[in-house]
DNA sequence: TATTGTTATACTCTATAACTATA
DNA sequence: TATAGTTATAGAGTATAACAATA
């Protein structure tokens, strides 16, 4: 039988190919103990600690119901704390622990790792176009940097 | 606060697009009546009708128990049929009915016209290009033309 | 014994709404 | 009244195992 017709087509293989990057990604963090989305709620707060779940739950598009389970679990695991708010005493600002900014870092060098195997059947210079390319298609879709669709609740 | 590091990693763009991608994809099926996978078996059928439903859900990797209630449906809505097997009376070949294969063209017609789409922002060349680069990584990913790894159970 | 299709069960996710404490 | 965080409930989806019919 032959193949699909859209087996080719740049809507199929963008999502064949981001799916499957996607669940390596899942994989290659499983070790670590962490989920997609408490990847992207660790390397948020390394970057800006000490967010109130609300703004964290804005900032990454997750529904703030979500973001209570998620924090929970990141607090038993030992890798931020609520901290009640002073001006605003009905917030809790997050806050990493050392062992959580640890985590976070080497979460985070788990991207480029993974950057470099699927690129590895592309010459320098496809890779930087197929980058160039995709983050080009990312402003246009009206995507925005670092908000992945697949998170959102 | 700047963009995270992450936020122009090829892995992170591949599935970022990809999964907006995929969205789009659903959401302009949406209107037919009918889901991706519904969209993968009424495709797979409109090349290769008759097929038993152990035999389809291996073609696309979707689990035999949840492909009896995407056939159940499908036959609800009227456009497939199951007919007991003649040689090998334990299995169930699944037709196209004649309003199945309408929609199942319609259905495809959405492909192009969503490729047409998401490539506006690009040149023709580079258009091309991208198609080719993504169609080289999901071969060196080892996968498969028309198997879409987000539809597996 | 193995395979096709099916069903039952439990488990995970998620969406919605409602509650509390603060503002 | 509105907002931050939380909890409860129900619904969708999925995985696992087991079943009947046939090979």
């Amino acid at each position: 039988m032959a193949d699909p017709d859209y087996s080719r087509s740049l809507a199929f293989l963008l999502s064949q190919v981001g799916a499957e990057s996607a669940g390596m990604f899942a994989r290659r963090l499983e070790p670590l103990g962490i989920s997609p989305r408490a990847f992207a709620v660790l390397s948020h707060l390394s970057r800006d600690d000490g967010r109130p779940q609300q703004q964290l739950a804005d900032a990454l598009s997750i529904h703030r119901n979500v973001m209570v389970g998620l924090i929970d679990q990141l607090e038993r695991d030992g890798w931020v704390r609520r901290h009640r708010g002073i001006a605003d005493r009905r917030v809790f600002e997050i806050r990493l622990t050392p062992e959580g900014r640890e985590i976070a870092e080497r979460a985070e060098r788990v991207v480029p790792a993974l950057d470099d195997e699927l690129a590895a059947s592309l010459t320098e210079r496809q890779r930087a176009q197929l980058t160039a390319q995709l983050e080009r298609l990312a402003r246009a879709l009206g995507l925005e940097r670092g908000i992945h669709p697949g998170l959102a609740s």
